[in-house]
RNA sequence: GGCCCCAUCGUCUAGCCUGGUCUAGGACGUCAGCUUCUCAAGCUGUAGACACCGGUUCAAAUCCGGUUGGGGCUACCA
């Protein structure tokens, strides 16, 4: 029995800038390829500007994919290949197909034969070219180190990588690369052209047009798990009319071939949508560890050190009506110590008439509440409000905004039983002392 | 300019390959209602698209051609 070639795919980012959502969305289909098929994900870092490259970048890009969950079985550097551009080059040189700079500059440049090119590709099918319009490619550069064109087509060649997935800009770099590949007569690999991703308003995505790196989207409270489903949902679809799928399920059913033709905008509405959907059903304990290490990250840890129970408690109350873990964060704020930050416009609203006669007597009805459950501090609360002769209404805001400092906010009494007995007891004093003056 | 890619609701898409089941389905967003201690969530419902023209065919969102519109490439950047 012949045994299939096993699959092997690339992605092949420059740390001339940050990862973004667009090389995210060619990363993870080329990964989902990878995986769909059981093949190799190779991560090839194409750093042969050595003006422009950097550490910072490569580094950046690298925690980037780690965050998304987008591993890879091999990891390549172009700047330690140089030689084996060279001796590629040379080889065309020798057979008369490239030739040397007139200028004596020492860049070698590729003859451009006359011919027509066919890319057969996965996506778009097939696509021709007259390479008569293109003119001679300049394989090695004066400095000595070789062309995007020329390495990666050396790389890819020597990588063994099956299918080129990539974006569909390069789809005019694609007969320059086959006519390099026909002249050392290395095997073709299999072309997938993706459309590109736009902005919100449907240009280009740029810096401008809203954020683009993917540690901005991190930053902004969007769990990785979710902004990789969005991601993937750009421009292939699971089918069944299914919005929301794990890597792990769409790594079982992913296939190039099904991807979309068309470019995608960007929506961030449907990103936040898909966010808070991750947030209401992911499994507490996680969605509590996913916040802790948000929180570090942010070095903004609202709770020092980390109470895990509290975080449980206060997650199980809020995040039905979160969608990013800043709103989780802001939620946590609420919880830590006895002190209380409260919503100027809220204190306003609520708490500038003199309520001191109510709080006292809520007060005092909460504080022979032996066990603080949501049940008892609503028994207690209605027996208040009956005894001074007012509506739940009228008491029920200003209370939410004493002990939360917000006007809006999870149900009352779970917020109270939340916030235990003796917090709950803390910032009515506090009110209290706030009316006196 | 030249070459190339693309074209279904505002947005993401299903359907297109293998024409009829499409008076075009789903999701986000919109609007309305239900629920309600606030805000959400949830549920129900509403409006909303095959870019245009021509051809093929008994029949076209689906096939073909053109037009228009959008995008990409046209670097000793990647």
């Amino acid at each position: 029995m012949v045994q299939e070639s096993k699959i092997r795919v690339r992605f092949a980012p420059s740390p001339t800038g940050y990862l973004h959502i667009g090389g995210a969305r060619t990363c993870l289909f080329n990964w989902l390829y990878a995986r769909a098929n059981k093949g190799t994900f190779v991560l090839r870092i194409e750093d042969t500007d050595k003006v422009r490259s950097t550490k910072e970048y490569l580094d950046e890009i690298l925690d980037s994919l780690k965050w998304l969950g987008l591993n890879w079985d091999e990891l390549h550097f172009q700047s330690e290949r140089f030689e084996i551009y060279r001796t590629y080059a040379r080889k065309l040189l020798d057979e008369g197909k490239a030739y040397l700079a007139e200028d004596g500059s020492g860049a070698i440049i590729l003859k451009m034969p006359q011919k027509t090119v066919e890319i057969n590709d996965l996506i778009h099918g097939v696509i021709r070219f007259d390479t008569g319009l293109i003119k001679d490619q300049v394989l090695i550069k004066t400095d000595q180190s070789p062309t995007y064109n020329f390495a990666c087509v050396i790389d890819d060649s020597q990588m063994n990588i099956t299918h080129i997935i990539r974006g569909d800009d390069h789809i005019s770099n694609t007969p320059k690369q086959i006519v390099i590949y026909e002249a050392l007569g290395l095997k073709l690999p299999q072309f997938a052209h993706i459309p590109m991703i736009l902005g919100e308003g449907g240009g280009r995505m740029s810096k401008r047009a809203g954020a683009t790196a993917i540690t901005e989207y991190r930053r902004m409270g969007f769990l990785s798990e979710a902004l990789a489903n969005y991601l993937m949902l750009l421009g292939w679809s699971p089918g069944n009319n299914q919005e929301i799928i794990s890597l792990k399920e769409s790594s079982e059913k992913f296939n190039v071939a099904d991807a979309n033709k068309t470019a995608a905008a960007f929506n961030m509405d449907k990103l936040l949508w898909i966010n808070s959907q991750y947030i209401k059903n992911m499994d507490l304990e996680k969605l509590s560890a996913e916040l802790k290490s948000f929180c570090e990250a942010e070095k903004t840890s609202a709770q020092n050190p980390w109470d895990e129970k509290e975080a449980l408690r206060v997650l199980k109350l809020y995040r039905e009506r979160a969608t990013t873990l800043i709103d989780l964060q802001e939620a946590l704020k609420i919880f830590t110590g006895p002190e209380l930050a409260i919503d100027e416009a809220a204190r306003q609203k609520f708490l500038s008439i003199d309520l001191s006669r109510e709080f006292g007597i809520l007060k005092e009805n909460f504080s022979n509440i032996s066990e603080f459950s949501a049940m008892a501090t609503e028994a207690a609360f209605k027996s208040t409000v009956d005894k001074c002769g007012i509506t739940t209404k009228q008491l029920i805001h200003p209370l939410r905004v004493a002990v939360s400092g917000r006007t809006i906010g999870p149900g009352m009494f779970e917020l109270l039983e939340a916030l235990g007995k003796e917090r709950t007891l803390a910032r009515i004093d506090s009110v209290l002392a706030g009316f006196k003056k």
